[in-house]
RNA sequence: GCGUCCAUAGCUCAGUUGGUUAGAGUACCUGCUCGACACGCAGGGGGUCGUUAGUUCGAAUCUAACUGGACGCACCA
């Protein structure tokens, strides 16, 4: 054995290895599964995949040592937007577009990618050590998932829990597609609040307007006052004579509408903002001849749309004002409004922008069909489970922020106009009817086409909705496989925070809904890794860690290149070099995996962030080397009991030490504290049995009890150490502990 | 507006039911090349536990207010 512990050769021949094997306690009728939360394919694995598989693997290691059937489902996610985006700058780089390729060509562009990707994403997860069975790997998009999600969709349209509606969604007019509301984040920013004079119909007088969005104007179908407003509630009836438009809007009376805020008077634009749309509705706002008229009958409803796909105005405002980006709009409204001595002020004005989480380009409301599931009853179902105690969190306080959503949640929008992603199983004849089935032969038949020519929905699926089914779908549903009866429910899911309402709550709902029974029944919610400033990981800070850097170290120039090169903005790599060259001096060392899963065990606290700090992960490759120079230690010493035998009040201290260790490991396991569990066998280790313990035996010459106690420790160290343990156990006793 | 979380050593964090002198890793200081390990050993310094008031025999821990910070949800045009 060498003075010091190699991480690397060890591990490179452990994940060899383990990559070709199953964890396998056939014999048990005590299961332990967890499904891995797919990683997209779009390049390679982070920091903060790393953490969750090391966190995963112990317990699959764990549970397996306990003599439990323990499996771990590993797979990866196809993930829609994400992965077309990279594909899309990819070709952007070469001056090409999508729309160049076609659907089709495209589409081969974005498997070749994801082959790329896939094998990148798989050696990581080996080479992290990971114990699954790769015979069973699972890909979101693969035949067998297509179906699932198919018959998924068919299922939930047959129960009447899908439906298709034409109504306002959130545009993304960059990607144009619909997003679902999840997908949309609020920036806070000052803005401005324009006071727009709207002159009232045969009257030579004016209604000041206040909006934040001018250029909607064209759009507006009413002005509402507040009826209690005296200041206004007279002008309840008459018209407003639209500028520009000509359009006779007429002022009506809404409780919504705030008197004390701006002027009182709120345009309506049903077309292209929410709460409009609402009013709109309510009112059955349509226009005919140039004037909006109300009714009582919901299907008069027609707002008028101003934007195109890609947020230019189209054909529905005057031509002056045609075919700009809206922004462009604003300008020329804001200019023209001044011309005609129509724009009373602005002032500032606090306003929040919804922008896309992908593209960060502002959202557009915009009109359109889309596909819907209905989520208020599924969402009682599993809150019903929560609270039933059938689902547990870890720890328990997500709970609050699980229910806060649920309680309020929205029906989901789920087709996007996008390419990558499961084609939406729904066929439309000539006249536009909608027939929804498995696949063009299951429509003929079930809807008796016969012939009729029918054309398939172009739009694909959210890729959340293929991901809420991985827990089942991934074990083989909708057959009723062997995987499926024994490992589903899961035991675990462990998983980041971020993602509790795009895909916990999800999969909880589409599992009950399927299959009657809970996903999962624990949830480890994590933390995200973080910088060891606490500051979020990214490209533009240029503050990424590649966990593979960790492992085998790079060099300063190689950490350089590699965080300034591929910029957006190339003004910042100097930046980044100059910070990447004070932190880094001599660059990264190489730590080895097992003192990278330790330090992240020890980080595993229950906090929100969690900063990386380079402290930590030392002081576990320095744990590495104290473990291996004790064993080497202990190797030397031919003669040794079989078992531990107690002889002298040491060997008695040492091994009721050691046996409360391992229950307060059992029970920090227990309750996801893998953070004290580290904790606990680090001090353990270190200050009982090489500190007291191992000088003891070196003093008194009792060394006969060091290489039996040291095998025992290693099979508690093995989940959080495997390849370290797995190394000196096959050294030692000529046996792997696996 | 509603809600959640955080503030403890230079740094990053624990503090598991309210109970001795508040802990860890790292960094720092002083000795040690003495046969496992200098990625080590033996010592050491370093904290008014964000502020204030309260509950209590006893508070880092419970309550309230405040200050500073992170985040989620819903939003007034």
């Amino acid at each position: 054995m060498d003075k010091r512990y190699n991480p690397v050769e060890v591990e490179e021949k452990w994940s060899a290895i383990w990559e070709k094997r199953r964890l396998k306690n056939s014999g048990s009728d005590s299961t332990f599964s967890q499904v891995i939360p797919p990683p997209n394919v779009t390049g390679t694995l982070h920091m903060g995949h790393s953490f969750q598989y090391a966190i995963m693997d112990f317990y699959t290691r764990y549970h397996h040592m306990n003599g439990k059937d323990a499996y771990w489902q590993v797979g990866a996610d196809h993930a829609g937007i994400a992965t077309q985006m990279v594909v899309e700058n990819n070709l952007a780089k070469e001056d090409k577009s999508k729309d160049d390729l076609g659907r089709e060509e495209f589409l081969k562009e974005v498997w070749a990618w994801k082959e790329y990707s896939e094998k990148n994403i798989t050696s990581q997860i080996k080479r992290l050590g990971c114990s699954v069975d790769w015979k069973k790997y699972r890909f979101t998009f693969d035949d067998d998932f297509n179906k699932a999600v198919n018959k998924a969709f068919v299922d939930l349209y047959k129960k009447d829990k899908i439906y298709r509606g034409y109504r306002l969604v959130n545009w993304d007019p960059s990607l144009k597609t619909a997003v679902s509301d999840l997908e949309v984040y609020r920036q806070e920013k000052e803005g401005k609040l324009w006071y727009i004079k709207y002159p009232l119909h045969g009257k030579n007088e004016f209604l000041t307007v206040a909006t934040t969005r001018p250029e909607t104007m064209f759009g507006d179908m009413a002005v509402a006052v507040n009826p209690k407003d005296k200041k206004y509630s007279q002008y309840i009836g008459e018209y407003i004579d639209l500028p520009f438009v000509g359009r006779k809007i007429p002022i009506i009376g809404e409780d919504y509408v705030d008197a004390s805020f701006g002027s009182g008077c709120l345009k309506i634009t049903p077309g292209h903002d929410f709460n409009d749309y609402e009013i709109g509705k309510k009112l059955c706002l349509h226009e005919v001849d140039g004037v909006i008229k109300t009714s009582k009958n919901i299907e008069d409803f027609e707002p008028i749309s101003i934007f195109d796909d890609n947020a230019y105005s189209n054909n529905s405002v005057p031509d002056n004002f045609k075919n700009l980006d809206r922004f462009k709009v604003r300008k020329l409204v804001l200019e023209e409004l001044e011309k005609l001595g129509l724009l009373e002020k602005e002032e500032k004005h606090q306003i929040s922008i919804p922008r896309g989480e992908r593209s960060d380009i502002v959202i557009e409301p915009k009109l359109s069909y889309q596909w819907y599931v209905k989520t208020k009853d599924m969402a009682a179902k599993a809150n019903e489970a929560v609270n039933s105690g059938k689902i547990k969190f870890h720890p328990e306080n997500w709970l609050k922020t699980y229910f806060n959503w649920m309680n309020n949640i929205e029906d989901w929008c789920i087709s996007r106009q996008i390419w990558w992603g499961h084609r939406i199983p729904a066929w439309y004849d000539e006249d536009g009817n909608a027939y929804v089935g498995l696949n063009e032969e299951d429509v003929r038949q079930t809807y008796n086409l016969g012939n009729l020519p029918l054309k398939q929905d172009e739009d694909v699926l959210d890729t959340w909705f293929s991901s809420s089914l991985w827990p089942f779908a991934s074990l083989g549903w909708p057959e009723q496989t062997e995987d499926l009866k024994k490992y589903f429910p899961t035991s675990l899911l462990i998983t980041g925070f971020d993602i509790i309402f795009f895909w916990v709550a999800r999969m909880m709902m589409m599992s009950i809904e399927f299959t009657g029974k809970v996903p999962f029944e624990n949830v480890y919610v994590t933390g995200l890794i973080r910088d060891e400033n606490g500051q979020k990981m990214s490209k533009s800070k240029g503050n990424i860690i590649d966990p593979l850097d960790l492992i085998y170290g790079i060099e300063l120039e190689d950490l350089v290149k590699k965080r300034t090169s591929n910029l957006m903005q190339e003004k910042i790599a100097n930046k980044i070099e100059r910070k990447t060259r004070g932190q880094f001096p001599k660059g990264i060392d190489s730590y080895g995996t097992d003192a990278l899963r330790m330090t992240f065990y020890s980080l595993a606290t229950h906090s929100k962030d969690i900063s990386f700090e380079f402290g930590r992960l030392k002081g576990y490759r320095n744990f590495c080397t104290k473990v291996w120079n004790a064993a080497r230690f202990i190797n030397n010493y031919s003669e040794y009991n079989q078992t531990f035998i107690s002889k002298d009040k040491s060997d008695e201290w040492i091994y009721a030490e050691f046996n409360k260790s391992i229950k307060q490991i059992k029970r920090n396991v227990e309750s996801y504290r893998l953070d004290y569990a580290i904790n606990e066998i680090y001090e353990f280790f270190w200050n009982k049995f090489c500190d007291v313990y191992l000088e003891e035996c070196k003093k008194s010459g009792n060394t006969e009890n060091l290489r039996p106690l040291l095998k025992e420790i290693l099979l508690v160290l093995h989940p959080f150490a495997p390849f370290l343990t797995e190394e000196i156990h096959t050294i030692l006793f000529d046996d792997p502990i696996l």
